[in-house]
RNA sequence: GGGCGCUUAGCUCAGCUGGUUAGAGCAUCUCGUUUACACCGAGAGGGUCGAGAGUUCGAAUCCCUCAGCGCCCACCA
């Protein structure tokens, strides 16, 4: 025995080592070769404050499966990692930790380059832990490539494609409603919303000649315009009149349109507006010219100039005070308590949103300014046609029907944030000398300081201070996903058509989950497609990937979304690597699951591949137990292939090589591993590992199909395989050449002889358990099986030894073994036919049915292929395909007929 | 209101373009320490593939209807 391996594999004995040896053998960093093709793949980056979930971990198991595949393949495979500056999220942790230490308003207090600097410094020291994490999950990414969202270079990239996309009129600054977080001070993202379901009170008013209701009446204040829908019979004479009437602040004025917009079921069917905190309302006023007057002011308090009674309240004293004055007035008429509504929320931060209009920064999704396929398209068109013509693959297929849906409805893009971490809007606002004086008195101003100066409408693009005149740099910065939507280029050197960027882009697949198909994938097609557009890339190379693979949600055993407000059924992955290693957390994030589709994820089943990353280890420690070092050195070649069993085993392995080869490329993961780990396990360890154990032990088929399942599993349990190839690999693992389907080790009858062996092995064991076989009692079998018996003569020992029997008697025929029957009289005889034979007519009748079957089917495609239409009309491929099929079943039929006659 | 997905063994899920007797893991039951592994081995039980109708020689798979669950989108004041 050569080789010396411990009996149990322990993961975290080997990980931290074979990670550092990758590293530095620098096989995470393809180099640029013009004999490889590229094959590339962009890290979603995760913030860089956070910590790994399992989200995470099932994105870098399945796209290291991809980059160790491709690179076994021989591709320049390269992962560019990185993290994300997270924006909103970073910012808001940081000014809750300065709160916490005293600082109570950190950006009155503190100014925008101090909080800049103290936020900059929270990041440096958490980032190191994130990027840790990545690596024990054995993410094969090439570090010396890493990037950050907020790197200097990221910043060129940025602002570079701004300057473009102004200078097109794409990017304008703009009055609009928007979605402003009161809590935040900022504004979000129409996609960045979340609805909250919530009880409410529906009050009902008199309001001048109609009824009204309203879950808001804090609002009302200033309401001028009631609506009804043009065809509500009760308020047809009434539309395009004026009232006046009592109301909240004393009797104002009112007029009465019509929009069919309105629910005539809902409430009494008439409604007043309020413009400017309701995009409902605002989009109506639009449509009829409405004024829009600011009733609540940007911290969500009511405003001094609409009502000197209940100015300053926030928005909840404001309702009931309000409800009660109304009620006074005798213009409540009921309260519907059980009403429910929803409300919007930020998604970050859950504060309430409180639409509000204000100038912002937009990207304008309709201007037809990119040149694209011979014409000038706008954004939307672009990213309708990228889909539409297959040049981005969504998997799964469905998904697609989602995306097109989502950019119908696209609007216009609101990119400023009114927080300080981020990407600056690279534009400087012409101001007097005054107001820049006032500007610059404040620490904390905000883009609401520019619109209270109602400052000239001059602007100038520019990254730095304009030199003439008196310049303010608009103070807000970028939409985070503005910067991330550069991610697949701008890594590569973007603007700069560097080597990397001419090699490496487009990639070729992004990984992500669903859930962020909007709020990223389609802004990276539009970044990229828009600045290599401008470029002047071919259309081909504008595209930031070719496929996007689309994950599900690992959700926990209850089908809940994991949290760790729940943590009896949250898992932490890096628990899960401590405790089970990291191979069996990857294979347990892999195994199960297909695209798009959420899974659930419970502590046993990972338990349960650690049961078989230990079996490769012991597998492999028998295999090797069984070899000599100097077996190493041999090539391997057709001639060492010997026994059945042998010939059996490469077969099936031919077989499997095939189709994981099959199920990978087409991103089927699952499936792909689960037919590796049925090889591994129930062919290769059940059987051919205990055939080996008696006579027929063959070393140099032992270790090449080692190897090889070495080699296949290797993407899947990357730390494992390693492990054990140090021991025979002259070099690492992850370098070697993937296995290749070959035609010569196709060993078809043989292959079915040991199929027959195992059949008697497991029939004769069945028996035995079925009939309760005593301890110690003897087992005599007679076995006959026609001219197969053979073909399994050379297997007898084999059989003997597995099914433990005491005699066996093989003969082509039943007769010889009914005159050796009498020889043993005391013990159990077991009378075994090969299979089917037991019952004969059984057996016929199958035969014939399935025989019935191929008739059935070949007259059906013949009479289909005979009509003179079905010629006519349909394409060369299928008809050349449905004759190819009628070949082949009449070829099965006919060995179907033998088979009958055989019997 | 519009769209999408799911429903397969007790549980968690595979099942790609229709094609032998519908699979796996876990759990259950019965055996078993044998040249790696008890994180093991052998065997067994367990399914009218959500319901109904249709296309087909043939349906878990394709079409239609319905139900339950879940998700996304959208202008319920």
């Amino acid at each position: 025995m050569d080789f010396q391996i411990e009996p149990a594999y322990e993961a975290k004995k080997h990980e931290d080592s074979i990670y550092k040896k990758w590293e530095e053998s620098k096989a995470f960093s393809p180099k640029i070769d013009p004999n490889k093709k590229p094959f590339t793949i962009s890290l979603p980056p995760p913030n860089a404050t956070g910590t790994l979930h399992l989200g995470h971990a099932a994105m870098i198991a399945i796209e290291d499966i991809m980059i160790r595949y491709h690179r076994m393949q021989g591709y320049a495979a390269l992962w560019v990692p990185g993290t994300d500056h997270a924006a909103i999220a970073t910012q808001s942790v940081v000014e809750k930790k300065l709160q916490a230490e005293g600082i109570k308003n950190p950006r009155q207090e503190l100014g925008r380059e101090k909080l800049l600097l103290h936020i900059r410094k929270f990041v440096e020291e958490s980032r190191s832990t994130i990027r840790n994490q990545i690596r024990k999950m054995g993410a094969s990414c090439d570090w010396s490539r890493e990037k950050y969202t907020m790197d200097e270079d990221m910043n060129v990239a940025v602002n570079t494609l701004f300057g473009r996309m102004y200078e097109d009129g794409v990017i304008y600054r703009g009055g609009r409603i928007v979605n402003w977080d009161p809590n935040m001070q900022t504004t979000v993202a129409d996609d960045e919303l979340e609805y909250k379901e919530e009880k409410a009170k529906l009050y009902y008013f008199k309001y001048g000649p109609v009824t009204i209701s309203t879950a808001r009446p804090e609002t009302k204040f200033l309401d001028k315009v009631i609506v009804v829908h043009p065809k509500d019979k009760r308020y047809k004479k009434l539309v395009g009149k004026e009232f006046e009437f009592e109301w909240i602040d004393g009797p104002i004025k009112a007029k009465m349109i019509a929009d069919d917009c309105i629910d005539m079921k809902f409430g009494t069917g008439a409604m007043t507006i309020t413009p400017a905190h309701s995009l409902v309302d605002y989009e109506l006023a639009k449509r009829h010219k409405l004024e829009a007057p600011q009733i609540i002011d940007f911290n969500g308090k009511i405003k001094p100039e609409v009502s000197k009674e209940f100015a300053g309240l926030s928005i909840t004293e404001a309702r009931a005070k309000i409800v009660e004055k109304l009620r006074e007035k005798g213009l409540l008429v009921k309260i519907d308590e059980d009403y429910t509504h929803k409300v919007a929320v930020n998604y970050r931060g859950k504060g309430t949103i409180e639409p509000q209009i204000m100038k912002q920064w937009f990207v304008d999704v309709n201007k037809k300014v990119i040149q694209w396929k011979k014409k000038k398209c706008s954004i939307k068109e672009v990213l309708q046609d990228c889909i539409q013509s297959k040049m981005i693959k969504i998997v799964p297929r469905r998904f697609e029907k989602i995306y097109f849906h989502w950019i119908d409805n696209l609007q216009d893009w609101c990119i400023s944030r009114q927080i300080w971490w981020g990407h600056q809007i690279p534009i400087w606002h012409k101001v007097t000398a005054e107001q820049l004086k006032i500007l610059n008195s404040k620490n904390d101003t905000s883009t609401l300081d520019l619109e209270r100066l109602n400052i000239n409408e001059e602007v100038q693009f520019s990254t730095t201070q304009p030199k003439s005149g008196q310049w303010f740099r608009d103070p807000d910065t970028l939409d985070t996903w503005f910067s991330s939507a550069l991610w697949t280029f701008a890594t590569l050197g973007w603007p700069n058509h560097t080597e990397d960027f001419k090699y490496f882009h487009p990639t070729d697949v992004l990984e992500t989950g669903y859930d962020i198909l909007f709020f990223w994938v389609a802004r990276m097609i539009l970044a990229s497609t828009y600045a290599l557009r401008s470029d002047k890339l071919p259309e081909e190379q504008c595209i930031p990937f070719k496929t996007v693979y689309l994950h599900g949600l690992i959700r926990d055993i209850n089908g809940k979304k994991m949290s760790k407000s729940n943590p009896e059924t949250c898992i932490d992955p890096l628990d899960m690597i401590e405790k089970y290693g990291t191979d069996s957390l990857r294979l347990s994030l892999v195994m199960g699951s297909s695209p798009g589709n959420d899974m659930r994820l419970y502590e046993e089943k990972i338990a349960g591949y650690r049961n078989f990353v230990n079996k490769i280890w012991n597998a492999s420690r028998f295999a090797l137990m069984n070899i000599e070092k100097k077996d190493l050195d041999a090539e391997f070649n057709e001639s060492m292939i010997k026994s059945n069993a042998d010939k059996w085993i490469m077969t099936e392995l031919q077989k499997l090589i095939k189709s994981a080869d099959h199920d990978l490329k087409n991103h089927q993961f699952s499936g792909a591993g689960t037919k590796i780990y049925d090889f591994i396990w129930n062919q290769y360890c059940d059987w051919y590992l205990e055939i080996s154990k008696g006579g027929q032990k063959n070393p140099a088929v032992l270790l090449y199909v080692l190897k090889n399942i070495l080699k296949l599993m290797h993407p899947f349990v990357p730390f494992v395989t390693e492990a054990i190839w140090s021991n025979i690999g002259k070099t690492m693992l992850i370098t070697e050449k993937w296995p290749e389907y070959n035609n010569k080790f196709i060993f078809k009858n043989e292959a079915k002889a040991t199929e027959l062996t195992k059949e008697i092995i497991t029939k004769i064991r069945s028996i035995r358990s079925e009939s309760k076989v005593e301890p110690g009692k003897k087992i005599h079998a007679f076995v006959y099986g026609g001219k197969n018996t053979e073909n399994i003569e050379q297997d007898k020992e084999t059989i003997m030894r597995l099914a433990r029997l005491e005699t066996m008697e093989l003969s082509i025929s039943g007769e010889k073994v009914k005159e050796a029957k009498s020889i043993f009289l005391n013990d159990i005889e077991i009378h075994l036919p090969f299979k089917g034979m037991l019952d004969l007519d059984k057996e016929k009748k199958n035969i014939q049915a399935q025989i019935d079957q191929k008739n059935n089917f070949i007259s059906a495609l013949e009479k289909k292929l005979s009509n003179k239409e079905f010629i006519k009309k349909a394409p060369k491929e299928i008809i050349e395909k449905d004759m190819e099929r009628l070949n082949s079943e009449k070829e099965q039929l006919q060995k179907l007929k033998d088979q009958l006659i055989e019997l």
